[in-house]
DNA sequence: GACGGGGTACTCGGATAGAGCTTGTCCGAGTTAGCGTGG
DNA sequence: CCACGCTAACTCGGACAAGCTCTATCCGAGTACCCCGTC
């Protein structure tokens, strides 16, 4: 059970977009050599955030990508739902309907205690997710590193 | 993102066990029929909680595995521990070290923001996890169903 | 000098290979129970 | 009848393949800009 890589590469991303101004647009490739990541595998991350409706996307000469909406109203669990999937890790395959005393009408998966627990820690995963949005992570950080901001913009404009 | 299937059998495995005397072992080829599972690989899974030391494994005729500590002291936690390992989902690699102002020296798994955020929630998952029991569970599924308890017993024992 | 059209360079976007993990299977080492034999 | 040793069957345990997801890459479709020619 492993997250997908691009996630952090994606969260990165976000926070380091709202350095920039709302009307310029930053390429892949620019993103990419900020941490020197393979820029065709993050350019797919960043179109799955753009079919999401996280980032919005520009073709040709001074295109690129950029925050669809204000860094508040995009929150951690919006990412990583754009990368993972919306399915749970932990997938109720239903096992009991195999069991003595099962029955293939019941939906197990909403019965199952077994499954429920499961269910219960992954929706506190997920509140917690949803509770924290890229302008609290930018927050943070223009706290800890002052210098940071200024910094980014220019290495993504430049 | 996908948890390994094998978590699911283990859990159920783990409640169906509460139910059997405790000194009778019971086979990996009767738990995996009771529910159809390859008994192979759940052996394999088996064998993973014997190592974490949530069963304990017999050898030879009237051999099998038997749960190792009361359901009560068994947390779903350790169970996913057993079967998962112990690395969290999302692995920070560090890119800010890469970045401008990126400081070999620096320790970016504790250090980076991103990773501290996503670091809570994975948090939040462990903490519900660790606080549901295999005795919790048991209770349950005993209330809901009174018949369970003894046809599971008879089934892995005859 | 102003305007329009074509070419060109640049960007995203999806289709296409390769690596690593999950899933599934198999046979061997070790152990216990049962049976036969001898006292 | 009882004790002992041997055999044999049974179980776990780890080593060995197949499928699938994640990782990585490449080239084509579309677009905005820029240059050139014309009015």
């Amino acid at each position: 059970m492993k997250m997908n890589e691009g996630v952090e590469w994606a969260l990165h991303s976000c926070v380091n977009l709202t350095w920039v101004d709302g009307d310029r647009a930053v390429t892949a490739a620019r993103l990419a050599a900020f941490y020197e990541l393979p820029a065709a595998y993050l350019n797919k991350q960043l179109q799955a955030l753009a079919r999401a409706g996280i980032l919005t996307s520009t073709s040709g000469p001074k295109g690129g990508f950029r925050l669809a909406r204000s860094p508040e109203r995009i929150t951690l669990m919006d990412i990583v739902t754009a990368i993972e999937g919306p399915e749970d890790a932990f997938r109720c395959t239903e096992i009991l309907r195999k069991g003595p005393g099962g029955d293939p009408a019941v939906d197990y998966r909403a019965q199952c205690l077994v499954s429920q627990a499961m269910g219960r820690a992954e929706l506190a995963w997920r509140r917690e997710l949803a509770g924290q949005t890229i302008a609290d992570i930018k927050a943070s950080v223009e706290a800890a590193y002052p210098e940071a901001p200024e910094r980014t913009r220019k290495r993504l404009t430049e």
